[in-house]
DNA sequence: ACCTGAACACCGTTCAAGT
DNA sequence: ACCTGAACACCGTTCAAGT
């Protein structure tokens, strides 16, 4: 910590994750990221001890785009769906961070905020210790999987190939083995990330109330 | 096609995956890969268009071995249940293939199979179309959310620190900010992967069967 | 047809030197 | 203390050449 210094951690930090939207998770180099900056990729390492100390930094900036209206006296139902929303929402903003935060989300000090939030949430449904552990494994397990599965394809149309495209590859399965791929397919065409993101929500939370309720009348 | 050849297309599956067991994600490269099999690294491009190939072949190979017991009259739950959990345990038992897993599982040949399979067993539960879309969309984001929230950490006990390390580094957060953080990380240094998979898939199954439920009486 | 070495344009990072 | 160019050990891949 002495004086002057050329950049400040968010100068880098938002350069780094200004780099990887444009360019992709193979354009966010040392050398890159510092051309960005106007400097030498030598530069860098006197604010970073490696690499991955970068990955860190766009995985922290994008978790910290989570933003939600806090409501503690809320129902928890309302709470759980804001948070999870917040979350998928920033991930989502920010498509070629996911792979980063699938591997790294537990190792950026954000995440400790928001992930308090969401325990906070769940344990106003009864829970604690184990079953606090797995309504929270579960969820942010849907989050990440949701905002993952977008991108996997081939049920995503916003990928690389076009809606057409799509529908002609899974026409070209032979659909007395994949009836249903197709079926579900054809459903992926009509319904948007959004609406399928809040129903899977749905259906965890039934879960998470049902097995709430069972054990609170037992 | 052609003749001979040096090697077969399972070779290269086989070699590229053991490889990556044992040497992780960086160090499967074409060179390496080609020192694996005892030849130079301009001869793979004869069986691969690009370094891509590698990867979507070791995704086949790991996909591939998720085996079950096909019981098509069983319970649509039991069928489910015993579908998710060879999928998962299949990822599991090659950690360093998650990544690769998870953005590139849909454009696996051999996903199809497993696929329709899970979509047969949920179907049985009474959905189809967009709602088949996402019960799917839920399960699947569940199991691979599931497997590779172990290799994120913090709450894992399996990655490079120790238990003790990680016991630490929670008791060294405020706990005033972070009660239910701490109250978690106890719970999960005393269950297992396949307790909180399990009881997770639980979870979403009760989500599944309420939301069937009441549709059905509705 | 299949194979392969040399070479090119990239990486992250060490080292040694500058102020 | 902060900065930085040269150099090293890697990448994936193109090209041109071998059989």
């Amino acid at each position: 910590m002495g004086r002057p210094a050329k950049f400040t951690h968010a100068q880098l930090q938002s350069a780094a994750l200004s780099l990887l939207d444009r360019e992709g998770l193979s354009g966010l180099s040392m050398r890159a990221l510092a051309d960005e900056l106007g400097t030498g990729a030598m530069t860098l390492y006197n604010y970073v001890p490696q690499r991955e100390a970068i990955n860190l930094l766009v995985v922290e900036a994008v978790i910290a785009e989570a933003q939600w209206e806090r409501r503690p006296d809320a129902d928890w139902r309302e709470e759980v769906r804001a948070i999870a929303s917040a979350l998928w929402r920033a991930v989502r903003s920010h498509p070629h961070a996911i792979p980063l935060i699938l591997t790294r989300r537990s190792r950026a000090p954000a995440v400790f905020e928001i992930t308090e939030a969401l325990l906070d949430a769940l344990a106003r449904s009864g829970r604690s210790g184990p079953e606090l552990l797995v309504a929270f494994r579960a969820v942010s397990a849907l989050i990440m999987g949701l905002a993952q599965a977008e991108l996997a394809g081939p049920l995503s149309l916003h990928a690389a190939e076009s809606a057409d495209d799509t529908i002609a590859r899974f026409r070209a399965l032979p659909p007395e083995r994949f009836p249903h791929l197709i079926e579900i397919a054809s459903a992926a065409i009509e319904s948007t990330a959004e609406e399928e993101f809040n129903a899977g929500l749905d259906l965890l939370l039934a879960g998470l109330d049902r097995e709430g309720a069972s054990r609170n009348t037992a």
